[in-house]
RNA sequence: ACCCAGAUAGUUCAGUGGUAGAACCUCUGACUCCAAAUCAGAUGGCGUGGGUUCAAUUCCUACUCUGGGUG
């Protein structure tokens, strides 16, 4: 039986060096499941892994979009659903390492099929939204989705546009389309092992982290981003980056924009503690428990 | 040393003679195709002593501390 061996955890909890160290053991590739480091270019900000630090272990989903390019999760997942299925004619063991819950949950249960969003349709939204606030949409969600209205995050604009992205695409609610998806189809087992920080360390770690990126020239791979594509562009809008971005701008001064980006880095490691908690199939070790993951991984393989 | 201003949540600040609010931080949570995105909730406070008053965080006063000015 092929095993797909999941690495979970708040950014700079050390997934990467866990994950070269199974992959060794196993000669199993690593996907990556990190929302940014799909994009090329974005790599000193990201954390992402220099080719001359994988030892040899083939990495995938990592620069496949051009930063001024949209990715989502759904599309993730599809891509990394076929992708598997090459990998596994090859290997009986294949990495899943990030911290991006939202995509782990496209590969580890999937989305309801939903339709294509027409082109324009976004943008569309994104307009009327900025001219003339939530409320017409939401007035124009309740009106063609009442059930998806009735337990709709109403606060969440992001909620509210992607309900009627859909409304607007396809002419049916978004509601429609849920619960209707029939259980995912593998052909492998899930094994899913989380890398555990006690909180003051981790905020430590992180303040180390955002100064080494720094040092070794985050600002300058910013320049080069924005020079392809422009400070507008969709990579450049993740955390760390828009930041930089705001400094560039002369928005904020150098202080503050390292002092956020610190700060931010913190609050979104405690949204994806907060993500991959609610998940009992996870299996947690410490950062220094290297030794003990991969015993654990062995027996869990061999049931 | 003297004069002035100030002292309210971890921080920056509002405010009231009937024991107080915000923002940020911190903590917790949500998340079905923009997710490193977006959103929700919770904890937490009137510098110290004395006085006036039915009642003081609020008024008076002393002290302590902070900032500014003069010397």
């Amino acid at each position: 039986m092929a095993h797909l061996i999941s690495i979970v955890g708040p950014t700079a909890a050390g997934k990467t060096a866990l994950s070269l160290k199974l992959a060794g053991g196993y000669a199993a590739p690593i996907v990556s499941a990190d929302s940014v480091q799909v994009y090329r270019g974005l790599d000193i900000g990201s954390g992402k892994i220099r080719p001359e630090e994988m030892q040899g272990v083939p990495h995938y989903l990592l620069d496949v979009r051009d930063p001024d390019t949209d990715f989502s999760a759904g599309e993730y997942g599809r891509t990394v659903d076929a992708l598997l299925e090459e990998l596994f004619a090859q290997h009986p063991v294949v990495l899943l390492v990030g911290g991006a819950g939202f995509y782990f949950q496209a590969v580890w249960e999937g989305f309801d099929e939903m339709p294509a969003i027409k082109p324009g349709v976004r943008e569309a939204l994104n307009a009327e939204w900025k001219a003339g606030g939530l409320a017409p949409l939401g007035e124009e969600l309740a009106a063609a989705d009442p059930a998806t209205w009735a337990t709709i995050d109403r606060n969440n604009p992001m909620r509210i546009l992607r309900a009627l992205e859909v409304w607007r695409s396809a002419g049916r609610p978004i509601s429609y389309y849920r619960g209707r998806r029939p259980p995912k189809l593998k052909s492998y087992t899930d094994l899913k092992v989380g890398i555990e920080v006690e909180r003051s360390i981790l905020y430590a770690r992180i303040e180390r982290r955002v100064e080494a990126m720094l040092a070794a020239g985050w600002l300058a791979e910013v320049e080069e981003v924005a020079r392809l594509h422009g400070l507008d562009c969709k990579g450049l809008q993740s955390l760390g980056y828009r930041e930089l971005v705001r400094y560039r701008r002369g928005e904020l001064t150098w202080e503050d924009a390292v002092a956020q980006i610190k700060q931010n880095t913190r609050r979104y490691a405690k949204r994806q503690m907060t993500w991959f908690r609610r998940d009992p199939a996870i299996r947690w070790f410490g950062a220094e428990d290297g030794a003990a993951l991969l015993d654990w991984v062995a027996v869990e393989m061999a049931k």
